[in-house]
DNA sequence: CGGCCGGTTGAGGACCGTCAACTGGCGTGG
DNA sequence: CCACGCCAGTTGACGGTCCTCAACCGGCCG
């Protein structure tokens, strides 16, 4: 069965900041006692923005970090003639603009798909986690390696993969991202995205993923309704992607990686 | 005319570092005193490679970084079929694997693709840096940024753009960036690529690489030959394009963005 | 000399985009 | 209440961009 947010948060504190912590704690071991600033400030910054709305603006000068608590989130970049091309999408438990922290603009817009809750963090606690929370700050700067591998991958899935090798692709990526943090069981997942946004994503017209998702239907028996995916046989639809998933950094860091990477106040 | 770099190394300590100081520069102000600790630094781990060698080991946790001190490289995959895609250019000046940071073992290749002159920064010289010299150590951070935008814009060229933009567009990336660092004239540079990693590059067959290099010569005059290419109208190859080199984020830095990164020892 | 590599050209066809039309569901407003 | 419009999804016909396969050229080097 597919685990939603509320179904599993133990505590009210804990609530909604779980995804990440799960995920961080993939990477690294993580005591309690250094989780607990980070949880308190995702607590304390809770928002919530529409389905469409823009999430992170582009030209926005954060100095901050935007965690998705819940929901999806995507990335994209406006072009000259006003179409968008989408660079990543964020579920629960990841971190956005992770370049905001050097008070660099965005150069790409981040649009919320469905509901989300986002919270932020800020320069200054990750300043703060380095000293207080090396472990939690480690894993922080892990998940941004995962997210430019992601990105790179992705460039991969559009350079060499045929359409039906992409969408399948796609689709296994966002499934072993999202069985990290509980959201999918071993063969199907919510997703929140429109047949126009699984094209967008992967480069190709609306009618000829249309055609696509059917033939994976028929190749593999993967199936599409009311916002979910259900792969009849998950092994057959990594087969068909040629998925690898090593590239997503889930395998637990090596201990002795000891760069303990923050940002100083300056 | 075209600069190399012996046509323009001042000192003989400054010889080879000067396009990464060049660059950096172009961010932000940098005192000459900041410089000095990394200038030493590169000078020390000078090493060179042969053209077809590898520079950096996938599977390689290096725990330090590498700059391209002379010479261009090439990050690829490696995938499942022993084909390669090429996922970045790296030219003098520039900075590879920013992630062997955290101690991440590369999930990527980078190979010289004509004879290369690089230098390590060890993690240990970035704490210092961003103590002793945070101008310097917010400048290569911001380095970090570009190179990501890079990333991102290699996604949007494949994704979005005919054959003929893609070349186009990769070439005045190409361009703008060597003309930072002081290795393009107006028109033109030295392009030590073989249309087969040109095309590899653009996700392109070598076939169709090869009528669209004649097809950007009859609409635009771009000429290739010896390893150089010319833009009789760089403004008519940047219009193919629709090029705009925003996202190379060149801009001066916004000196109050007051973030300095830097990694600590833990 | 022969082999290899990089570059070039041609013919044919596959994959995927374009254009067009139609469906069903849903919300809005007459 | 139904009419209407809009959006997401679906299907078909057609065409073009780009890939595949094949051959050839010139330069370089052993």
């Amino acid at each position: 069965m597919l685990l939603t947010e509320t179904s599993r948060s133990s505590s009210p504190l804990d609530e909604g900041n779980s995804f990440l912590v799960r995920k961080l704690s993939h990477y690294r071991n993580l005591p309690a006692d250094e989780l607990l600033p980070l949880e308190g400030s995702l607590q304390r910054s809770r928002r919530t923005t529409q389905p469409r709305a823009i999430l992170i603006e582009q030209g926005e000068p954060a100095g901050e970090i935007c965690v998705i608590l819940d929901g999806w989130a995507a990335r994209q970049k406006v072009l000259a003639d006003g179409s968008r091309q989408i660079l990543a999408f964020h579920l629960p438990g990841d971190i956005c603009e992770f370049n905001a922290l050097l008070g660099a603009a965005a150069d790409t817009e981040t649009i919320a798909l469905n509901g989300v809750k986002s919270a932020r963090i800020t320069r200054r606690l990750l300043n703060e986690l380095a000293v207080a929370a090396p472990r939690v700050s480690q894993a922080l700067w892990w998940e941004a390696l995962s997210s430019n591998a992601i990105q790179r991958e992705w460039l991969i899935n559009i350079a060499r993969r045929s359409a039906t090798e992409r969408i399948a692709h796609l689709l296994c990526e966002l499934h072993s991202r999202l069985l990290l943090v509980g959201l999918a069981s071993s063969t199907g997942f919510q997703l929140p995205l429109t047949q126009a946004q699984l094209a967008n994503a992967c480069a190709m017209t609306v009618e000829h993923t249309n055609r696509t998702l059917r033939k994976l239907r028929d190749l593999a028996g993967v199936q599409f309704e009311a916002g979910s995916v259900d792969f009849a046989d998950p092994e057959a639809v990594r087969s068909i992607a040629r998925f690898n998933g090593d590239y997503l950094l889930l395998k637990e860091m090596r201990s002795e990686a000891s760069s303990t990477p923050f940002l100083g106040a300056s």
